[in-house]
Formats: C-alpha cells, sequence, structure tokens
DNA sequence: TTGTATGCGTTATCAG
DNA sequence: CTGATAACGCATACAA
C-alpha cells in the first residue's frame, strides 16, 4: 500500500510517535530530529492517511453542503454554483474539503443529514435553503453539531441557529424608494412562494416604503409566483391587466426578471420607457439580458464564503450562542429602470 | 461518543464479528441472529463509523470532483451545475459520496489531486475539463488510479483514458446542414479558446459540411474568442463589419450567442430574419433568451451522469480498457433560425 | 454458524 | 526530548 508512519519512522531511525509528533509540529521536537524525520517523509513522499487519522481524533477537516431538493423550483438558479464559489474559497483558504450532498428529496436530504452526523463524514454543515419548518434543523439543533444556514432560518429558531443572510426589508425598501424617486407611482411586487421568508420580508420593506412616502399599498399590484421563468412572464399577464397597469415592477429574482422582460416585449411594452424593472440578485445573467437588468446585488458570493467562515468557528465552539451575519447588497443601476414620465400608451 | 459495533454485540450477545457480518449482509448468518442484531442496531441507532470502516476496507465510497480552476472562463457556466446535477443523481442511486476540489489554481488542484490520491479521499475521480496536455491525467494514469474525463482528453492519451463527451464532430455538422438547408449560403463560425478540443471538433465539423455542399470553407468567418460573452460581442463586430456579412452564425456556446444576440439588437439587425444563430449546450439560459435560442443540447445532464457510471465500472474494475461514452445530442428548433430569403440589408 | 484475535494508520498517554 | 503502548471502530483469517 502507501507509505506509512511506520515506513518514515524506520528509515529515519525514530518511533513513530516521534513522526506523528512531527506532522503536529509538536514544539517539544529538536530541531534536528524534525529536519531528519521531513527529510524522510519528503523522500518517501510520505502522505497521512486520513481516514486513520479521523478515526482517532474523531474530526474529519471536511464540511457537508446541504443542497435543497430538485423539486424546490429555484434549484437551476445561478444563485447555488455562486454560493457554491464563495464557499469553496472559504474551504480552500482554511484547507477544508467540502462533502456534497446528493439527496433529491426532503426525505432523503434528511436521512443523508442523519447519516452524515452519525457515520462521523463531517464536522459540520451548511445548509443552502431556508423553509419555514425543518425537521433537518431540528435534528441538526438536537444533536448540538455545527451548521449554518444560508438564508434565513425558521422564525421560531432564529435565536438558536447560526446564519448569514441579507437584510431583505432594508434592500427591498431601498429598491421601492429608489423606484418612488424615479417618480413611479403604480409599482408593483411580483414576489416567490408566498411563505419564503424573503419574499415575506422584501414585501415587508416594499410596504414600509409605500407607507412612508404616505401611499396606500394596494393588493392588486402584488402577485406571487413559484416558477421561476414562468412566473415572470404570468405575473406580467395579470399585472398588465390591471385598469391602470403599474409603472414600475420589483421582481424577485434575476430570472424571473426574464420571463417579465420577454412577455413585455412580446406584449410590444418598451423597458424601460413604459415599465421599469428592478430585480434581485445579480447573478451573471442580469447583464447579459437586454436590455440588461437594474438589479440588487446581494453579493452571493459573500453569503457563501461568510456562512464557511461562520461555520469554522461553530466548529471550534460549538457551544457558542448562535451568531448572524448580515451581507450587505447593492444597487446595480442598468437599464431597465429610468424616470417614469406620466403615461405612454 | 456514538453507538459502535461492540455496544450493538454486546446487547445482543453476540460477538462483535457477528454484528459486522450482519452488516455486510454474510450469507452464513442465521436468520434468528441476524433478525436479532438488527432489531439491537435499530434500537440503538447504530450508524458505523465510516472513518473506521474506510481504513480497515482501505476503500471510501466516495468519488472526488474535480473542478476546472477559476481562471478558467467558461467557468460561470450553467454547464457545471447541470454535470453535476447529472453526477448526484447516479452517485445517490448508488450511495456514492461525492468530495468536491476547492483549488482555485492550476498548480492548487494538481496538488490537491495529489493529496486525495494518497491521503485515500476518494475511490476514483471525475474530471470536469479537458485542457490539451495535463499533469493531472498523467499523474493518474501512472498511478493507475480510476477516473474519468467529461469531454475530450488530450488526443495521445485518449486511447487510455476514459471519458464521456459528444461527437462534437457530427453535431457540428448536423447545424451546418441545418443551415444550409435553411439556403443560408455565408455562415460563420464563432469558436472558443482556438486549442480546445470543443471548438477544434466543432470547427471540423463545421467545415466538412461546407466541403461536402461544394463550398469553400471561408477562414474569414471563422472568429474565435475566449471570452464567454464579451467574446459573443466582439464576434459579431467583427463578423459584421466583412464585405459581404454572414447570414448565419454558429455559436460555440449558449451565453456567447447572448453576447452575439445583444450586439446584434444593438446593431439594429434582426434575428432571425436577417441573420440566423445556432448556438450549443442547451442550457436554461438558452430557452430564456430574447429571442429564445435555437441550440444543440448536448445532453449535460447525461454527461454527468454517464461520467459516474463509467467511474464507477473503472472502481470496480480498475484493470479494464478505457472506456468511452458518446452522448447524443438533438437540435432543439426554437427562434433564432430561419431560412435564408435573399439579402436584407 | 459464530467467536477470538489481529491489524488497518494514526494519535495520545505515560515513562524514561 | 523521545520511545513504547494502547486505543479509535471495524473487518477478516482462523478457530471452534
Amino acid at each position: 500500500m502507501g507509505v506509512t508512519i511506520k515506513d518514515v519512522a524506520r528509515k529515519a531511525n525514530v518511533a513513530p510517535s516521534t513522526v506523528s509528533r512531527v506532522i503536529a509540529n509538536n514544539p517539544k521536537i529538536s530541531a534536528k530530529t524534525k529536519a531528519k524525520v521531513q527529510a524522510v517523509m519528503e523522500e518517501l513522499g510520505y502522505y497521512p492517511n486520513v481516514n486513520a487519522r479521523n478515526l482517532v481524533n474523531n474530526r474529519t477537516n471536511v464540511v457537508g453542503i446541504i443542497m435543497p431538493s430538485v423539486s424546490y423550483a429555484p434549484f437551476q438558479n445561478p444563485f447555488f454554483p455562486e454560493v457554491l464559489r464563495g464557499i469553496t474559497a472559504q474551504a480552500n483558504e482554511k484547507k477544508y474539503g467540502l462533502y456534497l450532498s446528493t439527496a433529491q428529496t426532503d426525505k432523503g436530504i434528511l436521512e443523508e443529514v442523519i447519516e452524515m452526523y452519525y457515520s462521523r463524514r463531517v464536522d459540520g454543515m451548511i445548509l443552502l435553503y431556508s423553509t419555514v419548518s425543518d425537521p433537518i434543523i431540528e435534528f441538526l439543533l438536537d444533536k448540538a453539531f455545527p451548521f449554518v444556514v444560508v438564508g434565513q432560518p425558521p422564525e421560531a429558531l432564529s435565536g438558536q441557529v447560526s446564519y448569514v443572510n441579507n437584510d431583505n426589508v432594508k434592500a427591498a425598501k431601498m429598491v421601492t424608494e429608489y423606484l418612488l424617486l424615479l417618480k413611479h407611482e403604480r409599482i408593483a411586487f411580483v414576489g416567490g412562494r408566498e411563505e419564503a421568508y424573503v419574499t415575506l420580508d422584501r414585501k415587508k420593506g416594499y410596504i414600509e416604503a409605500l407607507e412612508e412616502a404616505g401611499m396606500t399599498p394596494d393588493d392588486s399590484y402584488i402577485v406571487h409566483h413559484d416558477e421561476i421563468f414562468e412566473g415572470g412572464e404570468q405575473a406580467v399577464i395579470e399585472l398588465m391587466s390591471r385598469k391602470h397597469p403599474p409603472t414600475a415592477m420589483i421582481v424577485m429574482d434575476d430570472l424571473m426578471a426574464l420571463g417579465v422582460l420577454r412577455m413585455l416585449f412580446n406584449m410590444n411594452i418598451s423597458v424601460p420607457n413604459e415599465v421599469s424593472i428592478v430585480s434581485f440578485n445579480n447573478v451573471l445573467m442580469a447583464e447579459l439580458a437586454t436590455p440588461p437588468l437594474t438589479t440588487l446585488d446581494i453579493h452571493i458570493h459573500e453569503l457563501g464564503y461568510r456562512a464557511a467562515e461562520l461555520l469554522q468557528k461553530r466548529i471550534a465552539d460549538p457551544e457558542a450562542p448562535a451568531e448572524k451575519r448580515i451581507i450587505s447588497h447593492k444597487l446595480i443601476r442598468r437599464e431597465t429602470s429610468a424616470v417614469y414620465s406620466g403615461e405612454r400608451r
């Protein structure tokens, strides 16, 4: 098989334990033997067997990434590769490994999490999704196992759960205020699943902004759609058939905004001349759209990076109280938003 | 710590080895003791410690996924999430785990592969990229370690390497013939990196089709661009300033086609009335573009799925000769391709 | 069919 | 500062 610690020990004329100490950089080892052992390790091409090491340490230096079930609509969203990149960057810096969940159903994911936990495969987990009630979070909490969720955890547990998220209320409020300043008077809100926290929070910010501007939010300008792309198309149909169609739309997601854009294009309604669009996320696609989308960058990469960072902290000290990290956002003005200048149609 | 095999043994009044045999489904175990042990396992909530198991078996039931370095332009391409999904699906069926590489540079990736190999972290690897010369492949080949590449491996080694790929020559030929049948006479080819096998192969198919149609391929209609999106924009500038601009373009990638589309839109050139576009991949974006892209579906998901499948086969029998799997493709006609009917501009 | 003993490669404890 | 030894949890060769 491979070169073991014993082979190194023999060749260096020391005990295996000494070699182990050299690997661990134990301070109480003489510079001389250290050098000698390292030379032999080099010569023999020694690499520690992680399985043996994990076994005795009861620690793996690997974190599990829990993906949402495929039935979760936004799965195809570029959001995931991007958080993953953020996580990857941090993991690489800190020499952590990444283990990916493969289950495709909610039930399967729960089982996989349980298995990961009991089989001691990982030191902690990052949950890439958030639902209102979640047996997985309850399980992990019950076991006091380190984990971090990307997004908003269930309200009732949010005090006990570490998470990274944006301030979605504030973000949506800012977007709404921006459109207000652009003189829009009828601003529609195109949400995702009605129970999703992202949608809930952003709707709240939207309403706050309207009210602070002395306007009364009108429910008929608020629609919800689950399907990431088609939802955008349907929203347009609904909204544009109002007696007084909106002059601006706030759309939950860039991909959804693409659906909006396309339907508007089909209806021969010009963006941004007749209708302004502002969406969220700023994935690559937002920039590539025609016209390029004005969108709120939620710094997805950083979301992932910070989640990984926070998880490490929890692994180092699992007893510490839960923490949250709020990631900043930034409005990226591109070509789907403009000053509203009276009726055009 | 957790429940071990000994705990189960004690409670079931058998030896640890018996429990081990029950887990392994050893046939020479009496139905009675088997049932008894299983009941206790259930009761105690026993899960095997994977690290201990991996150590003795020298096998992990985990495969490593090697991602391309971030410097590789198409990294942000939806191609990756999609292959990943394919791999994931197969891994889940076969109860394999997935370990993700995190290195960001070519050098780092090589080191990570070496580490993965020596430290016995994984049973095999899937390489999600292909370059013309590759120290990683040489390393793996030298060690006779099971791996599969998604895409075309270096020519010189292709006999020894297992891989999954599309028949890119045939695919491009078909696309070209399709445009020929649409009466296009000046068909441009917008490639990616000139040395990339995808580009090389597709260019070959494109030229074959033209020659078989009795036409002489014209180099001035062939351009190459590395940047995934901006490349498309630049290609349009180059091509449309030819004395006789092309009436159709074959574009290496859907995202690149979005760049093409946008630049054409800016130039006020109508697609498909004045110029037809056919691209490759059929990622989600192709459908969401305005107008929706006619594109060649290369069945990315299946590419991933089959790669995982092939890898398992190699793990089971590493001595077997290298194999390749060619994944089918399919032309998806949407709204960027139409019959060419004489000059319009 | 089941139990006993041993080893996988490492780390940690305890002597020296 | 270094060496011997036990232990981590499991699988298997050999006995019974």
